[in-house]
DNA sequence: TACACGTGGCG
DNA sequence: TCGCCAAGTGT
């Protein structure tokens, strides 16, 4: 859960996890569908799935403990070389680092390493210089300690140098280069695109399809909709999208939202659409599933946060009929 | 090696 | 509003 997410982040998952699921196995023997759910809002859903095939794999391969060993604990899913020395310091007092954003920006001002942190022998120099500082004595406790002092003292901007315990130390500090280190490379742009988004009704229910595995927000469940092409109206697209991707031809009608949301590397509006489909099967090309739901029961679903907006969009609306027809002068 | 992969907070 | 950043990993 921690994997580029802070703290504050991923307590309450975490808290809400743990007692879902308190051991290997009972996570080993959950459903792709219950961890999903568990995991909805915090991002980076493979890690979930990760999580989920690890449990399986101390189960089946480690008698249900998490190895002790760091080169076996490494073999396991989502485990790449910081979890790995988080895990194995913290956890078992194993003297492994634990590089993670924040251990960079530290030894980076510490060691006053001018190269920009992107490039791999950089990355090779940190490791070097987080494994020869680890101590055999607690490690976790090291590990943290440098991790705790990035997140709150050495942070990325105007660092409080004159708080650091480490100030003595520090090559940066010492320069009153600190400000200009780590260096960095700047981030490309990330592209805007339009998408119509139907909310497809049939019956007093509303049509959802589950993301196919391998594409981002796997396994998560949306509103069925798609990119608008060049000299396409959103109309046009939403139908477009319906008989490509669920067989399905439906009748555009009025507005509910427009929702625009910012991915890692992409940026998205979504054009979201009451829309009526009398007849027909909901075919599945590129949709794995797709399912009739009762609006009560779309929550039971892992959704991502977009989706998530316009369901809430959905309920005020109905919140709102509900009030008209109980005062049907409003208020 | 470079890129995909979510979401929320902050200046 | 925007870019940056977060207890990174897999491909």
């Amino acid at each position: 859960m921690l994997q580029q997410t802070q703290v504050p982040t991923a307590l309450p998952y975490y808290e809400r996890f743990i007692k879902q699921f308190p051991t290997p196995a009972a996570l080993a023997r959950a459903s792709d569908h219950a961890v999903l759910k568990a995991w909805e809002g915090l991002g980076y859903y493979r890690r979930a799935g990760n999580l989920h095939a690890a449990a399986k794999a101390v189960i089946r391969d480690h008698g249900g403990r998490v190895p002790d060993d760091p080169k076996v604990f490494a073999q396991l899913p989502g485990v790449g070389r910081y979890t790995c020395g988080a895990v194995q310091s913290i956890a078992f007092g194993h003297a492994r680092a634990a590089l993670d954003g924040n251990a960079v920006r530290v030894l980076a001002r510490w060691f006053a390493v001018g190269r920009p942190i992107t490039e791999a022998a950089t990355r090779r120099r940190l490791w070097q210089l987080a494994d020869s500082l680890v101590p055999a004595s607690a490690p976790g406790d090291w590990n943290q300690a440098i991790m705790e002092l990035g997140s709150r003292l050495c942070t990325p901007r105007s660092p409080r140098c004159p708080l650091c315990p480490a100030r003595r130390l520090c090559a940066a500090a010492k320069r009153g280069i600190q400000d200009r280190i780590p260096v960095k490379r700047r981030r490309k742009p990330i592209p805007h695109i339009e998408v119509g988004a139907g909310i497809i009704w049939r019956r007093g229910k509303v049509l959802m399809c589950k993301r196919p595995a391998g594409k981002m927000l796997a396994g998560l469940w949306e509103f069925p909709g798609g990119k608008q092409r060049k000299g396409e109206t959103i109309r046009e697209c939403i139908r477009r999208e319906l008989k490509e991707e669920c067989d399905l031809a439906v009748t555009v009608g009025k507005h509910l939202i427009d929702v625009t949301h910012t991915y890692s590397h992409l940026k998205v509006t979504l054009r979201c659409y009451h829309c009526r489909a009398p007849r027909g099967r909901a075919k599945l090309h590129a949709s794995a599933e797709a399912r009739w739901l009762r609006i009560d029961d779309i929550p039971t679903l892992p959704l991502p946060a977009a989706d998530l907006k316009i369901l809430q969009a959905l309920g005020i609306e109905r919140e709102t009929a509900v009030r008209a027809t109980r005062n049907p002068r409003g208020r």
